[in-house]
DNA sequence: TACAAATAGGATAAATTTATCCGAAATAAA
DNA sequence: TTTATTTCGGATAAATTTATCCTATTTGTA
């Protein structure tokens, strides 16, 4: 569904916003242990979602990755997917139709157009909070 | 969503199911040119959907692909689905952990578990019949 | 039988995604 | 100021997906 860099965003972004409630700072090290996640390149999609102003990077000794404890709310799933894999995933034609609209619907259009409708409420209104709490409750899990 | 090779393999099912109906086997050449997909490749897909028995292949001069009429009905797009990209589409987990359960949700588990049900249960009651028959009366289009 | 038309299938290449490596730059603390 | 820590960013590599090429095989018809 979603590509591996954004699984790890998702994740990683999950894991700051439940640190940055407790006023912490997680490194890179940090993160990809406890997503269980390539180091590397989960650096590449961390600088990517900082160039997009959805987390913040501090370089240096005991630098790091957070968000705004104030933001933490407002971060919609939607928008890290957007950050990372673009919007075709719920705005692009299911079959791959440049031009796939009500007047010239590709075969699977009406059928699709459910789900897509259905991702595209769940991703709008999902924010970081909800999912942070969950990981903090001990509910839900990063890893495994 | 689906990758391109499913992609193509849905467009070449509803293309040779809607011939079939009008006793017309068609050739790969003929498919890629209608579905707009590039004709070696195609031919892999083809292959594929033939070894899983949801399209027969005919080799030789007037050979080509066609179905058996009397199963276009039956043929719903969750088993081409399955033929070319496998189950884990409707079935994985949205983040990728390698074990998402109940007892073991992922952070987004609930939120997903909608959209992929929404998603199966339009892939298994979706069939090729219907497809076709959209395409044969023009209010759908296999490519543009 | 010979030929032409098609699919089958192996080998290979191109493109994209995923992943790694390493030096540069920044920053806090000693 | 030096040092240790940590992110940044460019280069490169590995893996996967997408795409192409070529030969073999099958089959209908002249």
């Amino acid at each position: 569904m979603f590509s591996k860099a954004c699984e790890y965003g998702i994740k990683a972004s999950i894991y700051i916003a439940y640190n940055s409630y407790e006023g912490k700072r997680v490194s890179l090290k940090d993160i990809a242990k406890e997503i269980d996640s390539p180091e590397a390149f989960t650096a590449k999609i961390l600088q990517d979602l900082a160039r997009h102003n959805i987390i913040n990077s501090v370089k240096g000794a005991y630098g790091g990755f957070e968000i705004d404890k104030k933001d933490i709310q407002s971060i919609k799933l939607s928008e890290i997917v957007n950050a990372i894999d673009g919007d075709k995933i719920y705005k692009g034609c299911g079959l791959g139709l440049h031009t796939c609209e009500e007047e010239h619907p590709c075969p699977v259009h009406d059928q699709f157009k459910i789900v897509r409708t259905e991702l595209k409420n769940m991703l709008e209104s999902t924010n970081l909070e909800q999912l942070a709490l969950d990981i903090k409750s001990g509910v839900t899990f990063l890893k495994i």
